[in-house]
DNA sequence: TCATTAGTTTAGTGTTTGCTTAAATAAGAA
DNA sequence: TTCTTATTTAAGCAAACACTAAACTAATGA
């Protein structure tokens, strides 16, 4: 399959070695933080989670109004979210209330900072 | 384009004004952020990353051969990770090592960590 | 100068993702 | 029970993405 030709003369056999083994252990790991990292990687969902840390609460229909989006996509960017244990729910009524875990508000938080750093340069 | 009927009664127009101004002020730090975490968001790209963040500097051929991937594929990852100044190269001869930005580096520390923390658990 | 080694770039292909439309579900009100 | 509101789910499609193969560039050495 591959072209291993490419493996240099002076590479150090120890280091690829160590790599491959760190590879190996964490294969799961990489993939679910990943898998992860690629949820937050949306500029929608990432929209979303931010608004979620700044209101709290609020539902599909008011995030469909805020981001001038189909309430059927929003839908189902809220659904891998929920998946992934990124948002949970709260029903009152017909309306659904989505909200951040705090498990995640905790990790995006650094992300949050950036973006209200950035929301203060704007003002001024 | 949208179906606006879905603008609930009880909706509070305060909070929804207020989060379409943080939205269309902070329009494109959430792209920038968003195109950002989709780089790290793709496992080839996160081991890549956190191989770097453990060895400080390796070679195409030497992620091609941890990786088990196509040198070609392994550059196209690179490029883009270097495009977005996660990554910066330094030329030895023919080799091109590539390493972690400073800026990166301190920016994904705490993925890292979740990483370090999973490879000791794996280990006991 | 020609061959070799290391890496990049381009074109093509299959897969995944995000959105649209339409149908389905779920709760409350008439 | 039927209608309305709020949301979810399923099907379909276009755009983006990741990988392969092949051509290309860049540095070194015979």
């Amino acid at each position: 399959m591959e072209n291993n030709s490419c493996i240099r003369q002076q590479a150090d056999i120890e280091q690829i070695n160590r790599c491959k083994d760190t590879v190996s252990e964490l294969n799961e790991s990489f993939d679910y933080l990943a898998n992860g990292l690629s949820l937050v990687g949306n500029s929608v969902r990432l929209k979303i989670l931010y608004l979620l840390f700044e209101e709290k609460r609020l539902c599909v229909c008011d995030l469909s109004d805020i981001l001038g989006m189909n309430i059927s996509a929003i839908s189902q960017h809220l659904r891998k979210m929920k998946d992934r244990n990124l948002l949970e729910t709260d029903r009152e009524a017909q309306t659904i209330f989505y909200s951040l875990t705090a498990e995640y508000e905790k990790m995006l938080n650094p992300f949050f900072e950036i973006l209200d750093k950035n929301k203060i340069l704007e003002t001024i």
